[in-house]
RNA sequence: GUGGGUAUCGUCAAGCGGUUAAGACCCAGGGUUGUGGCGCCUGUAUAUGUGGGUUCGAAUCACACUACCCACCCCA
């Protein structure tokens, strides 16, 4: 009986790994120019972290989390999200005793319990960056910048950036009791998941998909008309910073962040170009999570994004994904002595950092060459017993079919100048 | 958790109640002896997801199960 892998997880393969090592040394890259280090924290967390970070009312910590027991008898869960343990690495580390703000980013595994679908998986990579302890909205505009320029560079079209307000304690609960009172008269012809909403979070009923409750909700109350001062200032700031960046975007009053934690600001880059998981990158600020986590009252603003629906999108836009890492040259051999020093010499290729590879299956030179040619080498070197006797190899571009001798000490810098 | 779809060689894919279950790709080898790609030839005692039904006869029909895909919910 074979073992797949499992539900909801997928592995890469050498065919493909090369597209994963160009989208993470571009970001990596561009994470160093915009100022942020990286974090790296653990595959699993106290179950709490998620409870308090995340929120007990959210489907992730209801529904969807990957919770045991280890053997000490402590409930473990495997990180359904980036941001919570990055921020407790932050308070863990006494970070917040430092200068300030402290800029973070990560590249990760998540895992969440869903069923899987295009653009969705058990087991998913995101990017992520983190600005703890800056309150202004600078840091939010450069956030905001930062997933902006980072999907241009990966050749991203067709996206758009909706931007909004989920406003912050002071204003929240005034909405969300404005907006329970227009909803009201109308609870009986709400669905029944909106049902339940209306107590537990009033404010995803404005994005519910069904017909009859958009048509309930087209006039309803919007957050972004109850911002308080601080929230409404914050939010004409930020725009003020995009135009400023040159940064498009639409202000989308219906974003409802699906996690807790989100206070004023709200983004999602979205695109219909990859089936309906459409929200490739999403983030806002989060005024309390730390403090809620257990460290200082500090604000904090991030952003994750999701590796597996950029790599389809960048497929669907015809981006460049980075080059496969084809041999620079293949060591052919014939005889048993050649076997011998084309051994060495693909060592001594290889030792001076070109891709060398040579033959291990005991292939007759015709299938050797077969070989580099379908590991698409760009040259091929042909040793036997002649070449060794002169110290001349055979050196055969492989493109063009053409071939010349090459004196055994100037191979490598034969290689390396074409 | 709720819907819908699909299951035939490693991959793609014919077949529509009676066939030795096509074909293509891939892979291996050959085309005489140290030269790949294209074309040609040969080969691969390992394909009808599983289970029981209907039938003289099932890959073909109905059902159950399982797996995968897509969508809802929600999110990256």
């Amino acid at each position: 009986m074979a073992i797949n892998a499992p539900k909801g997880t997928k592995d890469v393969m050498p065919k493909d790994a090369y597209k994963w090592h160009y989208i993470e040394s571009e970001w990596r890259k561009i994470c160093a120019e915009y100022g942020f280090g990286e974090v790296r924290t653990p595959v699993f967390e106290a179950t709490e972290l998620f409870n308090r970070g995340v929120g007990e009312t959210t489907d992730i910590v209801q529904k969807e989390m990957y919770t045991f027991k280890d053997l000490g008898g402590r409930s473990i869960t495997l990180k359904p999200e980036g941001t919570s343990p990055a921020v407790r690495a932050f308070i863990d580390s006494k970070q917040f005793a430092e200068i300030q703000p402290t800029k973070v980013y990560y590249d990760t595994g998540c895992y969440r319990y869903e069923k899987p679908q295009e653009g969705r998986l058990r087991e998913f990579h995101q990017f992520g960056i983190e600005n703890f302890g800056a309150s202004n909205m600078l840091a939010d505009a450069e956030i905001i910048d930062l997933g902006a320029e980072f999907l241009r560079r990966m050749g991203i079209t067709d996206i758009e950036l909706h931007i909004n307000s989920v406003g912050c304690r002071k204003c929240r609960p005034l909405y969300r009791k404005a907006l329970q009172d227009f909803l009201r008269p109308k609870y009986d012809c709400l669905c029944d998941t909106c049902k339940s909403r209306f107590t537990t979070n009033p404010m995803r009923i404005l994005d519910c998909k069904s017909q009859e409750d958009q048509d309930l909700v087209k006039d309803a109350p919007l957050m972004i008309d109850y911002l308080c001062d601080e929230c409404r200032t914050a939010f004409e700031a930020l725009q003020k910073h995009l135009d400023a960046l040159g940064i498009d975007y639409i202000v989308d009053p219906r974003i409802v962040r699906g996690l807790d934690y989100y206070t004023k600001t709200a983004f999602e880059f979205v695109t219909t170009k990859i089936g309906a998981q459409g929200t490739v990158c999403g983030g806002g600020r989060y005024d309390h999570l730390i403090e809620e986590v257990g460290g200082p009252d500090m604000p904090g603003v991030g952003f994750g994004l999701g590796k597996e629906r950029l790599l389809l999108l960048m497929d669907k836009c015809g981006s460049f994904m980075g080059t496969k890492e084809n041999p620079q040259v293949f060591v052919a051999f014939v005889g048993d002595a050649a076997q011998e020093y084309a051994l060495a010499l693909t060592k001594e290729l290889r030792t001076a950092g070109v891709r060398a590879e040579m033959d291990t299956q005991g292939r007759k030179l015709k299938g050797q060459l077969k070989l580099a040619n379908s590991l698409d080498a760009v040259y091929s070197v042909v040793i036997g017993d002649d070449e060794i006797a002169n110290g001349e190899l055979t050196v055969r571009n492989m493109a063009e079919s053409t071939q010349e001798k090459v004196q055994r000490g100037s191979l490598i810098e034969y290689i390396r100048s074409k």
